[in-house]
This record gives C-alpha cells, sequence and structure tokens, in this order.
DNA sequence: GCTCCGATTATCT
DNA sequence: GATAATCGGAGCG
C-alpha cells in the first residue's frame, strides 16, 4: 500500500521547507558516538532571492543547491566557518534551507568536546557555524545525501503556527526584509529572537 | 548586559 | 581588491 514519502514537502518551496523542518531531528555519528538533535530556527533562500548564493546561477561552489533535495549544502565563509543547508526543491532549481540553530536532545558531552570553549549548553548549537564546529560538518559533507549515516534527517509531524515565530534574516545585506526565518516560539537554543 | 572589531580565505568584481 | 547566510573576545559601565 502506499505510503506518502515524509520527505515531499522538500521538493517544493523552501519557505515553507524552512518553516516545515522546525521540530525535525537531525541524527548524526560523531566521534563513534549518536548524537540527536532538534531543528529550532532556520532560513530559507532560493534562486529569485537577491541573498542567495544562488541567485547568479549554477557554480562551482552552489552546484548542489541545484541538485536533489534532502542533500546537505554546506559552504565556507567570513575564512573560518561552516554552515549547513538541507537542500530544497526540483533538481535544476536552486534553492535550500539554512539550519541556523539545534537543540541538542542526546550526546551532549560528545558536543562539548567539539566545542571545548562553550559554557553553556545553549552555546553548542545556537548559531550555523557553531552547529557545524560541533557536529564536526566541513566541506567533506557538501552534498551528503541525509538519508545516510553518519548524518540524517528525521521528519516529525509539522509544528502549529502558533509555535513558530517568523521574522526577517539574520547577517544578510540584500533583501534584508523578506521574512523568511523562522523559529520555534519560546525554544531558548536558537541563536537570537 | 551591551557594542565594537579582528580573524582569515573562497569567491566574485 | 572587496566582500561574506559568523564567532568570540575586549572594553564599557
Amino acid at each position: 500500500m502506499a505510503v506518502v514519502d515524509p520527505w515531499t514537502f522538500l521538493r517544493g518551496d523552501s519557505v515553507e521547507a524552512a518553516r516545515r523542518l522546525l521540530g525535525c531531528l537531525l541524527v548524526a555519528e560523531v566521534d563513534g558516538q549518536k548524537v540527536t538533535l532538534k531543528i529550532v530556527e532556520t532560513e530559507a533562500y532560493h534562486q529569485s532571492d537577491a541573498a542567495s548564493h544562488s541567485y547568479k546561477g549554477r557554480t562551482p561552489r552552489t552546484d548542489v543547491m541545484f541538485g536533489p533535495a534532502g542533500h546537505l549544502y554546506v559552504y565556507f565563509t567570513y575564512g573560518m566557518h561552516y554552515c549547513l543547508n538541507v537542500v530544497t526543491g526540483a533538481e535544476g532549481e536552486g534553492s535550500a534551507v539554512l539550519i541556523r540553530a539545534v537543540e541538542p536532545l542526546d550526546g551532549l558531552s560528545t558536543l562539548r568536546d567539539r566545542r571545548p570553549k562553550a559554557s553553556a549548553d545553549t552555546d553548542l548549537t545556537n548559531g550555523p557555524a557553531k552547529l557545524c564546529q560541533a557536529l564536526g560538518v566541513t566541506k567533506e559533507f557538501n552534498g551528503h545525501d541525509l538519508h545516510l549515516p553518519p548524518l540524517q534527517l528525521q521528519i516529525e509531524p509539522a509544528l502549529l503556527d502558533s509555535q513558530i515565530v517568523q521574522t526577517t534574516r539574520i547577517g544578510i545585506t540584500r533583501d534584508v526584509h523578506r521574512p523568511w526565518r523562522f523559529y520555534i516560539a519560546k525554544n531558548r537554543f536558537i541563536s537570537r529572537p
């Protein structure tokens, strides 16, 4: 009997996917330990969006943004940080959702080993580059299929609209007014309100 | 608590 | 040559 693929929404609009990814889980194996994280903050980027890396078309850097949904787009920025996106949309379309913050549910000690300077638990994963550091995600993971270990995406039921806050994106210089950032209301692991 | 600023390099002009 | 989907430390009060 036919079962709806829970990943179907990833092949659609990135703004809706960003909303829908809130509450979903990342299950990783880091240094041989299982780590479970809940996605609590996201931002949508797509091709007709001047803030998006895909805005100027397909290049070697942005190639995976134009590939199949559910893979990882990892980019390097500010000369020292990696950030992680979930690719969305149909193949040939350059869109993705930036994961800006996650809430650790399991594997805290492993994350602390990766980020020894973090004092509070909230400092482990409350920023796009912080969570990559905590998970050991680097350019090696660019293009990784999130169906596969050591980093997998587990879809959870959609949150209610009343649990979601929608606002403008952080750190960009173009299309700054677009309300394409989402986070879980009252969650203390977000990067900022 | 806050604001300011330096780090460091792939990518684009 | 300038910029960047960031972070963390310094200085302030």
